[in-house]
DNA sequence: CAGACTACCTGAAGT
DNA sequence: AACTTCAGGTAGTCT
């Protein structure tokens, strides 16, 4: 899907992460409706533990943000300016066209990967029907669409996290 | 009714006036119901350019405020840091009362003075009966209370500005 | 009460 | 040149 190089300002005492305008709105649309105040985005990490973080629009900067719990996120993988934060769509229905022909073992988790990540933003804007971004081999247990969401710290892949996003939500 | 010489906070990245507070409370009261998030008050300058700068208190330093609005005059007017800002009343009603004996042109504009400016102050507080600053010769246009506000670079008249604001607001 | 959170705001930079 | 975006801010409330 898209990725962010994490400002000083993502990991600092603003505790909030701005998502690119473009990329919120194409992968995290807000409805118009009673989303005003935003919604509870449910992410999953690599050891399947729980980070639900807020996600809204704000008026005043025209700038989608992470905010509530974001900053929990931060402390506790220890993020740092210049990681970057990978988001991938990864649905259930589309896990089976997502295996990958790599295996790269981060941080203790194995990730299948068909091309290195360098190269897979080009190639992913090219055409949704190959999907490249690692994938972690953890098994989905819902019936909801999936994202991925994973940083790193630019560009060696140091700082890898593995996290999953629920979207839509449905809580 | 009062004026204020800047510091370099209020012509600084603060982006916000601090108006001293028993001038403010005394002629810009805040009444306590639905305006705890301010009030928008109306400004004009000489050159009849319309300036809207957010007002209210703010309860963490207890002072009364020009935010939102404010850094762009200091911007377009170029002011700094030593240059005086000037409230002063002037009603529709009581617009012919403070009809003056001296005509003093300052940046293209005509205007009537009673005193010098800097004598002002004290004659003011003393009695509103008599009220002695400049005023333009611009005609009032609305039936609404209006105040001047100008400032200069001190103690020259430099850096004179004129601009006119309504009060209470109207919209 | 300190830190987190919400909802604002702005300047700089890009388009 | 006007407009949009967003990194870096603020005040005030909540927990």
């Amino acid at each position: 899907m898209f990725e962010k190089a994490l400002t000083p300002s993502d990991v600092g005492k603003l505790n909030r992460l701005v998502i690119p305008k473009q990329q919120a709105e194409k992968y995290f649309p807000l409805s118009d409706s009673g989303e005003n105040k935003g919604v509870v985005l449910s992410f999953e990490d690599e050891s399947c533990k729980c980070w639900r973080f807020r996600y809204s629009y704000w008026n005043s900067s025209q700038s989608y943000v992470l905010t509530k719990g974001w900053s929990r996120y931060v402390k506790d993988k220890r993020l740092l300016a210049g990681d970057v934060v990978c988001f991938l769509r990864r649905g259930r229905q589309s896990h089976q066209k997502q295996s990958c022909n790599k295996v790269l073992r981060l941080f203790g988790v194995n990730m299948e990967c068909q091309t290195p990540p360098e190269t897979q933003d080009k190639q992913e804007e090219a055409g949704e029907s190959t999907p490249q971004y690692p994938t972690t081999t953890h098994h989905m247990t819902s019936s909801s669409t999936y994202h991925n969401l994973y940083h790193y710290h630019h560009p060696s892949y140091a700082h890898h996290h593995m996290i999953q996003v629920e979207y839509p939500p449905h809580n």
